[in-house]
RNA sequence: CGGGGUAUAGCGUAGUCCGGCUAUCGCGCCUGCUUUGGGAGCAGGAGGUCGCAGGUUCAAAUCCUGCUACCCCGACCA
């Protein structure tokens, strides 16, 4: 492709309201335009890389026995109810909806296991047809309530979803590794770094399920990892073990403290110097439902914090929301700051996080205003509640599995996430087989999913420096650019485009900059878009000599123009 | 959804507080000449419903009211 011709339009300035590196040099390269918010134009280069991505998944699907399909984006809220997410997807409008003409109502896909499940379960009806894995490349939609970050966060994207369809745990258990493996590969081949984590399954729903983590400072997740033991996962659904706290057993009764206006833990620690974690703070929950709203109480050693999403798996509802002020003060009757397991408004459910165990002589509230318990003791001076894992694991904490390791902490960009579904989607939407024993049973299903788009991200979040994009060469637009220092007829121009012809005649993904620019603009924008090899023809093109540039490393290497196709050929094919 | 902010040429902006001449500057664009090893120089030129609608005024980019879009923080979210 001569340059002249592209459609490529780099600025020297750096878009006002990029955040992150990724965007800064997507949109100053313009290889992304932004329509509107959370919506983008793919300029030419930008488009082959995503094809690219596309094609290395592709190939890794074909590999792994999965075939390729395509669903309709829009589908029917019908479809959508049988599962039982239309409600689910509505509230927490992140779903796009539409009617059409005759009223009838249908979605923009968020995600496909409606019309999976429904496009197998018209064809599949005995055990000796599976394992199936069917996926797609698709466009999907979500009313992100926040666009942001590029490509990273968008209202529209590009995923791959595959789905698995089994008879039995095995099968399942089967389809998952080699998804797995095949998400490995798919990512070593682009050449990314990544983690896998530990999930949580969220919306989707079903048993276990992990992430591909690219790693990067400016990924929107917390990873907390191990690096004894290999144990990682992601902060939403990390676990840990807290280090021994020692109470002393000084027998001293419960007394009542007047503690006027002083509501935090970090108040309560300047007020009464008693240490936090021998404070137990209670956080009035609202859990929403479908149908019903229930009131719990959490009872948190008052050194941590509550992971909402632990607690919001425990009560499988819709939504959990703090409480609000109005709410807190009607049902405990006293000011927020003060709320506290004793004479708790019976209508709440009282539970704790397993932290609260071995606390003795605390501090905590009592639901009167300006006053605090202190030298509480469960068993003693009140029933200990059941307790759950319900905190929030932090970096420093001991690792879960090994109990001997602190964790540490990264940022990750999701790219990826697998899940065991089991039969959430079958059993609703009456996808049943014939087993061995003649009996009708649900099919057993994986999903797992790769944002294709966002990889281009991610990439880019981990491959740059401070001219612009390095581009790893599997999902670079173009492999190389050549570039003739001047553009008058003569033996340089010649001699360039020569090598370019022959280079594109031989099967190279090569550029050619005829544009009647200066030579540094060249430069820049070969270094911005962040072609691998960059071809300088310039004096010494009389004496048969070119300038190579690696891209990734800057260095420059002077060879004979002869010898250019043969290391071009053998540095690709490493 | 709450808080904060922005909207002037393709892009980035000055002017807005304190209303007043032909709306500023840079990049980009067009023509010509000179240039070409790190985003070229000179000369000339085109390009604007000042986000939208209404109001106040002799006079509105500027003041008032309403609306819309976009951005940031938070909440929220595969």
């Amino acid at each position: 492709m001569k340059l002249s011709k592209l459609f490529l339009f780099t600025t020297k300035e750096f878009p006002k309201d990029a955040e992150i590196i990724s965007d800064k040099y997507l949109r100053k390269s313009n290889l992304l335009v932004k329509s509107h918010s959370g919506f983008f134009y793919y300029s030419p280069l930008l488009t082959r890389s995503l094809h690219k991505i596309r094609a290395i998944i592709d190939k890794e699907m074909e590999r792994a026995g999965a075939q390729e399909v395509l669903m309709p984006i829009l589908m029917k809220k019908e479809l959508w109810e049988e599962s039982g997410r239309w409600d689910n997807y509505i509230n927490a409008k992140i779903m796009f909806h539409l009617r059409n003409r005759k009223d009838v109502e249908m979605c923009l896909g968020p995600t496909h296991e409606e019309a999976f499940t429904d496009f197998v379960r018209r064809f599949i009806t005995s055990y000796k047809q599976l394992p199936i894995i069917l996926y797609q490349q698709n466009t999907k939609f979500r009313d992100e309530i926040r666009p942001r970050f590029g490509l990273m966060r968008t209202s529209e994207f590009i995923m791959k979803d595959a789905y698995s369809f089994d008879y039995n745990q095995a099968g399942l258990d089967a389809a998952y590794q080699t998804m797995r493996a095949a998400y490995k590969r798919i990512f070593d081949t682009i050449g990314l770094h990544y983690i896998i984590v530990q999930a949580d399954s969220g919306a989707i729903g079903g048993s276990g399920s992990e992430e591909f983590m690219v790693t990067a400072d400016s990924g929107e997740d917390t990873i907390l990892y191990c690096d004894d033991c290999d144990y990682a996962a992601n902060v939403e659904k990390a676990e840990s073990l807290l280090d021994t706290v020692i109470y002393e057993e000084t027998g001293t009764a419960i007394q009542k403290l007047h503690t006027p206006d002083i509501k935090s833990v970090e108040e309560l620690v300047e007020f009464t110097k008693i240490p936090n974690n021998q404070m137990i703070k209670t956080i009035i929950f609202k859990m929403i439902y479908e149908d019903r709203e229930k009131f719990v109480a959490v009872l948190m050693r008052g050194d941590l914090e509550i992971n909402e999403i632990k607690l919001q798996n425990l009560y499988d509802c819709l939504e959990v929301k703090k409480a609000s002020e109005e709410e807190v003060v009607t049902l405990t009757k006293a000011q927020v700051g003060f709320a506290g397991p004793f004479n708790l408004n019976p209508e709440i459910e009282l539970i704790g996080d397993h932290s609260i165990k071995s606390v003795k002589y605390f501090l905590c509230g009592l639901n009167t205003t300006d006053y605090h318990y202190i030298n509480v003791c469960f068993g003693r001076d009140i029933a200990m509640p059941k307790t759950y894992e319900l905190k929030l694991a932090r970096e420093h904490d001991l690792c879960p599995r090994c109990g001997k390791q602190r964790l540490k902490q990264k940022m990750g960009i999701e790219v990826g996430h697998i899940f065991k579904l089991g039969t959430k989607y079958s059993e609703k939407m009456n996808a049943l087989i014939l087993d061995e024993a003649g009996n009708k049973v649900p099919m057993k299903m994986g999903c797992y999913g790769i944002g294709t788009s966002r990889i281009i991200s991610a990439a880019i979040e981990q491959h740059h420096d401070d001219k612009g994009i390095i581009w790893p060469i599997a999902i670079a637009p173009y492999h190389i650019t050549i570039i003739p220092t001047i553009d008058k007829p003569g033996v340089i121009i010649d001699k360039a485009e020569e090598i370019y012809n022959k280079l594109n005649d031989n099967g190279f993904e090569v550029l050619f900059d005829d544009r009647g620019v200066s030579f540094g603009f060249k430069m820049k924008d070969a270094e911005l878009i962040g072609i691998p090899y960059i071809v300088v023809f310039g004096k010494k093109t009389v004496d048969g000599l070119c300038e190579l540039t690696i891209r990734k490393t800057n260095q420059t290497i002077e060879m004979g123009i002869d010898k250019l196709q043969d290391f071009l050929r053998d540095s690709l094919n490493k």
